[in-house]
DNA sequence: ATAAATTATTTACCCGAGTAAATAATTTGA
DNA sequence: TCAAATTATTTACTCGGGTAAATAATTTAT
């Protein structure tokens, strides 16, 4: 394959015969050059092995063939899929992705963008912390390189978001609970990162006004993370304490109701639909792992091809145009109900 | 704070009344230049902030200062998990991880290590695939880029290997099964693609041979990475076929045991100890998800801090050291008995 | 205090590409 | 077939830094 390793561009023309400007241009597209010098170049490729350097080839770029990746943990299996879909879809439009996880925190998410920043990328996918991001430094970001948003909505950070109805998939889940069974109580945690979480909250209490019945939120402590820990202590507490007003329980995510289905079990709860069964437990999202818990979780399943899809669309056609877009576009995709065992 | 925008180091020296070079000293170690200039720069720093352009300050490094991590998925939150423990510890020895996932497929991992190779990166952390992996290619890349094994062994490929002592972590949960109820078969897939998988099973094999019973696989089909689904389709069929040799089923890996978890659930079989149970279910790896499965999951914990610790460890001293190990080292870290209670 | 040794800074040149303008080759049209 | 129009290639210059060698500033030793 590679007989006198060729270093450099100057050196593969020396080989081709051929000016060097032109294997660069080879190099950004192929079909930018007479066919029969694209032949000599790829003859010459085909025993030399060489790939430009990457660096000098961003170098003078105004920006690279690059578009970054930000999900908020890595380490939740629902950021993990969505940003492998869309990791395939960069791909797949000729651009390469580049994946950053902020790790729950404000700080890891302001790093990301800045080192984000000194790789000039096309473009960027965020998908925000939440509630503590600092908006501020996100939107200074987002007005310098074409950021589009998903999953969270940071209000007029970004050409573009991209996320869930909230509204709509939290009204089908509690008319779905209201007519087989209880109307539902809401789990959740006082103070969310996630401000759909708020928008969580917010529907639930209008949905039960709206079928005439009473809200009730059980709202519990925790910050962090863990929020099949938090789901699993808190819920423990509450499921061994005072009387709750249904037997039924929404929670604001399905993490959450993994960690109240787990503590259910551990106090000898009977959770599902059968006679046999005194407790309904339903959750939001259709996490990944919530067909194969037990009983299997009934919860609300958000469109994420659709988020997906639209995200890099939107990004790519920003990028494509050079332009920014006149007015900032929200879409929200409608959520559909997954029924299973638990509720 | 950036007045009359600066854009590169020149500008930045003209600014500073220094030459060029030294602010880029200054770059590479702040305490390389008199504690006067450092004082000018980062004074003209404070109000004008700039950061040096990554491509041309790489562009004639022999290596940069990232350090590559590839796992085989990330969305195995076992994956996700160990690879944020070793990016942290990267991050803290002053390097720059880059995260990168196979997506469970070799041709993933080859083109990871191509673009990783273009990057130059200082080394590179792998977690290979396993048994499809194209292994010239990855020795060939390692034999460029100092690479430190995890995970899963390649003979002979790297300088180093990290991983699990699967024989004594599969001789320790035999045992415990043993003594406390009846011997386990084992349950796994017919062609895993991870080599630990092998070698738990040959552990298996010979725990119970050594307690005097005899061995019984079920092996099962299927080679995607959706192990849940797996356990969970093949589970049912077990579970409601023809008669198991025990009550108790040891896993080849938790996200099989939790697949199969939900198996039996759904056909009505109780898991656990209590004699009102009929099935004892057992994994290995102590996933993430293991403690909140109903029941809770025993499994065997990897010590998996031992792994990154000393995989970074080794790449961190590698590179600094800028040579070659002599002699490829290899090193199992047992496991530890997580009970909880499904089996 | 001064010469020698040491450390820091600057000068000068290099790296590996991208890109605009100039030139050459090819295609088109009459 | 030949000039005009078009397309491709080359020339010449740029980008933003790294780095070795030369020089200057400090420190140390006497």
């Amino acid at each position: 394959m590679s007989n006198p390793r060729i270093k450099n561009m100057e050196e593969l023309a020396a080989v081709c015969g051929i000016s060097r400007p032109s294997i660069s241009k080879y190099f950004n597209d192929p079909d930018s050059v007479r066919q029969s010098t694209r032949e000599k170049i790829e003859a010459a490729l085909r025993k030399h092995d060489y790939r430009p350097n990457i660096y000098a080839i961003n170098q003078n770029r105004r920006h690279t063939k690059d578009i970054g990746l930000v999900v908020p943990n890595l380490t939740d299996p629902f950021f993990a899929g969505i940003a492998r879909t869309i990791e395939r879809l960069i791909i797949e439009a000729g651009y390469n992705p580049l994946l950053l996880s902020s790790h729950g925190g404000e700080e890891h998410e302001i790093s990301n963008l800045d080192s984000l920043r000194s790789i000039k990328p096309a473009g960027v996918l965020l998908a925000p912390i939440g509630r503590v991001s600092l908006n501020e430094r996100i939107a200074e970001f987002a007005s310098e390189v074409p950021t589009v948003l998903f999953d969270a909505n940071l209000e007029d950070i970004g050409e573009a978001f991209f996320g869930s109805d909230n509204q709509q998939s939290i009204n089908l889940i509690v008319d779905y609970l209201c007519r087989s069974g209880e109307p539902p109580v809401f789990f959740e945690m006082k103070t969310p990162i996630n401000p759909n979480a708020y928008k969580r909250r917010a529907s639930y209490i209008a949905a039960m006004e709206r079928l005439g019945h009473e809200p009730d939120l059980i709202q519990v402590d925790g910050r962090s993370w863990d929020f099949e820990e938090i789901g699993f202590c808190e819920g423990s507490r509450i499921l061994t304490g005072k009387q709750l007003s249904s037997n039924t329980i929404l929670c604001s995510n399905d993490r959450l109701a993994i960690g109240l289905l787990s503590a259910a079990f551990e106090n000898g709860i009977k959770v599902g639909l059968g006679a046999e069964a005194s407790l309904r437990i339903a959750g939001h999202d259709d996490h990944p792992f919530s067909r194969f818990i037990c009983p299997s979780l009934t919860t609300v399943a958000q469109d994420y091809d659709a988020i997906a899809e639209n995200s890099v669309e939107t990004i790519l056609s920003l990028i494509s145009s050079g332009e920014r877009l006149k007015t900032r576009k929200e879409t929200y995709f409608e959520g559909s109900l997954v029924m299973r065992g638990s509720a």
